[in-house]
DNA sequence: TTGGATCTAATATGGACATATTGTCAACCG
DNA sequence: CGGTTGACAATATGTCCATATTAGATCCAA
């Protein structure tokens, strides 16, 4: 029904105009009328389209998770495509995650945002977690796979490495956006992590 | 003069409580007449003691990060005296750091919730600029005597060394805290990223 | 065309909050 | 002893915000 996607659309504009606040001026600075206003759309709009602020700052978080998750998933694609180790898959998906140009760091300020006030808040703690966990399951899954030709000893733990793995990449991402530490050490920091996990390299599909 | 203790006691008093609405409740939690009602006196005197409520934030901030600081140096002071390694010392101090008990997962919870408010405030910023800079530069250091009698490769950045560890560090941190990665995995990881950076291991005044 | 459902906008309401103002009481000082 | 000052407490003020209410517009079915 095209009322239907008309309806979907409404909701991205406003969430649309919910990222940019967030990462103009950080989620305290999010107030419906704010909201209403870079959307450039009323009040009522909002209020008709989301039955609560926080139902709308909940259909934000998850696109925004989404749309990270998608990017890790779309960089792997192209990467396997191009027959490279499991090892560079897993690479180029994390450091997808890390804030080293700016699009990528206005990015990060927003999930790390909602992120933030999800410690406190159960329901934007759901939408990260379920996120997360699909993104490590994945990340697992890749490096399960990694053992048929070596590049994983065979009894490593994936869920482990995988776990371990995407803490890293936060605690660097953190860094990486507060300067503390250069781009080209956070790179230098999680290879050698990476290479612990996949100590051989080997091609996927060789 | 005994007037200026008194004066002192009395913010200590605010900022605790300040501290506990945090722990219990988020930042956003925090309002003048909650923390004057958790401390146990009126709005006045929390006006009164404070020019404005950012300046209380900002007090009780300052408080966290200089205890933390404060935390890491003795852990690392005890070892000292008790001959330890140098590796010893940094896991120790580090370890310090993270939410591993319900102690520590209490004040994790606050310097977590003051630092991502910083994200988007100058003024928060500067505090925990100020006080994660020393960290680092006190990790550096000591990194730097693991060179005298081997533990640390001649050539190694100590600088870079102590950033990534304090990265590492808070990404673990993040996770367990989140309960995504439990306890022993992530000793684990923290101790293979010191082996790294502490690829030998010596006693301090042997 | 009419009448209801669906949207959208404007405005109203009520609460929470930071801060300002005013008041009280004590000690200390001249 | 009158007055000034410091340490509070109580209350007032005005702002901002989420949400409710009301009203107007558009569209479609009967």
């Amino acid at each position: 029904m095209a009322t239907e996607e008309y309806h979907a659309q409404r909701r991205q504009q406003v969430a649309d105009a919910v990222e940019r606040l967030v990462a103009a001026r950080g989620l305290d600075a999010v107030t419906v009328s704010r909201t209403a206003a870079e959307a450039g759309v009323s009040v009522g709009l909002v209020q008709h389209y989301f039955a609560s602020k926080d139902d709308m700052l909940r259909f934000a978080y998850t696109r925004v998770t989404e749309r990270a998750m998608a990017r890790v998933e779309e960089r792997a694609r192209e990467l396997t495509e191009h027959r490279s180790t499991i090892r560079r898959v897993v690479r180029e998906g994390l450091v997808e995650r890390l804030p080293l140009d700016e699009a990528r760091r206005a990015d990060w300020r927003v999930s790390f945002a909602f992120a933030a006030r999800a410690v406190d808040r159960p329901d934007l703690a759901a939408v990260r977690n379920r996120t997360e966990a699909a993104i490590r399951a994945r990340v697992a899954e890749v490096i399960e796979n990694g053992k048929e030709c070596g590049e994983v000893p065979a009894d490593a733990d994936a869920e482990e490495g995988a776990a371990g793995l995407m803490a890293v990449v936060d605690g660097l991402g953190l860094h990486a956006y507060l300067e503390a530490v250069p781009e080209s050490v956070v790179l230098g920091l999680l290879d050698r992590h990476i290479a612990e996990v996949f100590p051989g390299e080997c091609h996927q599909y060789d």
